[in-house]
DNA sequence: AATTCAGACAACCGCTTGCTG
DNA sequence: GCAGCAAGCGGTTGTCTGAAT
């Protein structure tokens, strides 16, 4: 049905106007009358659910509360260290098309990952007084960050199948080796298969990448070449356990239809 | 205990895209 | 082809919370 047909409540659009419309924080009963208005509709036609529902919101609003907090699919909690090596390795291929990577991460939003590049990975960026889309920061993140983070991913798995032989269990105990992160949430340590993080920064400023120089490393054409960390090997790939993480074409994902976990 | 500050993330804004008549 | 609209997207801002002082 075309939305335009609707008749939005019997209102005008003048009336509509004149709707002092809420802003900032939602609160739970806004929540309330638009899961409730969802579950009848669908989420679709947004300004008309916003009036039926009775809020006081724009359509815009609803659709991103809705997409970005309430829909039942989202995951809660920290990025896994699975996924936070999946963000990098898609930016570094992607550029900041966070809707594009975030397709890659089920139960994820473009906005939680943009909001999680921002903090953590341009914070870094910020330390290391580059700029986050330099070529220089893009190969360090592209040949050392993501090895190393490979290299945790699977240090977490080889020490979670150590200490639980019985189980295929991933997780971490409390301390992640290498970064001296800080202790996992209790949901990870409850169930979660997946090697859970801290909030705090994921990402080594290791005196090595500071002293490398990067642009030296550098080609256009041709394998690059850089300091790599075991997990990386020299054609550019690095390899992890159920994980295959190729070098892509800056606009191909194809290669990302395949289950890495 | 009160205040300040920084980090994390939810929400908004403006622009673009795609669809329909 | 054009106009109007909803939806999608990325950048930015606002708010909350916990740590530090």
């Amino acid at each position: 049905m075309d939305p335009r047909r609707f008749s939005y409540a019997s209102q005008t659009v003048e009336e509509m106007m004149m709707i002092e419309e809420r802003k900032g924080p939602w609160t739970s009963e806004e929540d309330l009358k638009l899961i409730n208005c969802i579950s009848m509709r669908g989420p679709a036609h947004w300004t008309y659910l916003a009036r039926s529902a009775g809020l006081k919101r724009t359509g815009k609003s609803c659709r991103l509360r809705w997409l970005n907090y309430l829909h039942p699919d989202l995951k809660r909690g920290n990025l896994t260290l699975q996924e936070q090596l999946l963000i990098l390795h898609l930016h570094s291929h992607l550029g900041n098309r966070w809707s594009k990577i975030a397709q890659h991460l089920p139960g994820r939003t473009d906005n939680e990952i943009k909001n999680y590049f921002r903090t953590r990975v341009q914070k870094l960026a910020k330390q290391l007084k580059w700029d986050v889309n330099s070529s220089q920061f893009r190969h360090a993140m592209r040949y050392y960050w993501l090895p190393t983070l490979a290299d945790q991913v699977q240090a977490s798995s080889a020490q979670s199948s150590m200490a639980q032989p019985t189980t295929s269990s991933n997780q971490f105990t409390d301390y992640l080796p290498l970064t001296g992160l800080g202790p996992v949430d209790s949901d990870s340590k409850s169930g979660s298969l997946e090697a859970q993080v801290s909030p705090a920064s994921d990402l080594t400023c290791p005196c090595d990448v500071m002293g490398y120089n990067w642009m030296d490393g550098f080609q256009q054409d041709g394998p690059i070449i850089g300091p790599m960390s075991p997990a990386c090997s020299i054609d550019g790939y690095y390899e992890l356990e159920g994980l295959d993480g190729h070098i892509l074409d800056e606009e191909s994902s194809d290669i990302w239809s395949t289950t890495y976990f």
